[in-house]
DNA sequence: AGTAAACAGGACCCAATTAGTCCCGATTGG
DNA sequence: CCAATCGGGACTAATTGGGTCCTGTTTACT
């Protein structure tokens, strides 16, 4: 299966929740209202700090909030946040492992091709595109929190009941 | 690092190496070529023809040949043969695993865009395109057939010297 | 027929990657 | 000063993927 990670995925649903009430928020308060756990939460917004895509503000009511406007953070940024660059191939040019056979690989080259059309593929999706469509889903309310096991949850936002 | 399966990367080669002389060939003869481990060839050859990609012929002097011609086959053809159904989150619409909580996702659906477009682009490029470049790479001979450990080649054929 | 070459399918193991947890130090507001 | 919160990184557990092997079937050739 192609596919991007577990990480990836909860990496949008935490920043479209955030995108949808732009509004600083603890990592904390993040894991409740997405129902991943907090240590999980806390590890990925690292990434996405450290990616320039959230800003963070430190101590006693501090949290994150987005650096740009949602529109402006794509898919692409998103996945290169989480898990690096997008290479297809460990001899693409923006890869940073080394193809030990360069010299003589005669499909050199060639990936970059299908990582260029992949890469815009995936830069022509911004947050603000998801966050639209989340808006116009259809909002449900719930009683309770809805809890959901971690390894249950794919891409959830609990919807705010509070 | 968003990335294709390192078998996937040996299924190019393989294929790449078939297209450029259309002949039958066996695994023990893939594998000598690619460098490729013989089982690993065996594997994969099974996944290729399976999807449809190659023909196989049984018995003594048998082997595989291209189902199609090259040009009628796309690197989303490959990754689709060695590693399933292109779908970057699990509940995305091709997947066959199931997301459990899809009722209440309100992140579901979206990332089928991003699965649309990824496959496009990956639909875009051929295997004939890439037989091409490898032809105007510049053909190397060497007096030995190059031996690569295994663990060292990511996108290798040698080119025959026979 | 008999034998050897080759594919087909699947079980299995080991290594690599990823997911997830935890700890400790730094920062900041009350 | 204390509590809340981020930052970095070490560590463990779980999952996946790469690779091997075995057993059966098909086919060519003698």
């Amino acid at each position: 299966m192609f596919k991007v990670n577990k990480l990836t995925d909860y990496a949008t649903v935490v920043l479209i929740d955030i995108a949808r009430t732009d509004t600083v928020r603890s990592s904390q308060r993040i894991a409740e209202r997405t129902g991943i756990p907090m240590p999980t939460v806390a590890k990925l917004m690292k990434s996405l700090h450290r990616a320039g895509l959230v800003a963070s503000t430190r101590g006693a009511g501090g949290g994150y909030s987005l650096c740009r406007p949602a529109k402006d953070i794509s898919v692409a940024d998103v996945i290169q946040a989480v898990e690096g660059p997008i290479a297809l191939t460990a001899c693409a040019d923006t890869s940073d492992e080394e193809c030990n056979i360069q010299k003589l690989c005669p499909v050199q080259g060639k990936w970059n091709r299908v990582n260029t059309a992949v890469r815009s593929a995936l830069s022509e999706v911004t947050l603000a595109d998801m966050v639209d469509e989340v808006a116009t889903f259809g909002r449900k309310t719930f009683d309770a929190p809805a809890v959901v096991t971690p390894a249950v949850v794919t891409s959830a936002v609990v919807t705010e009941v509070r």
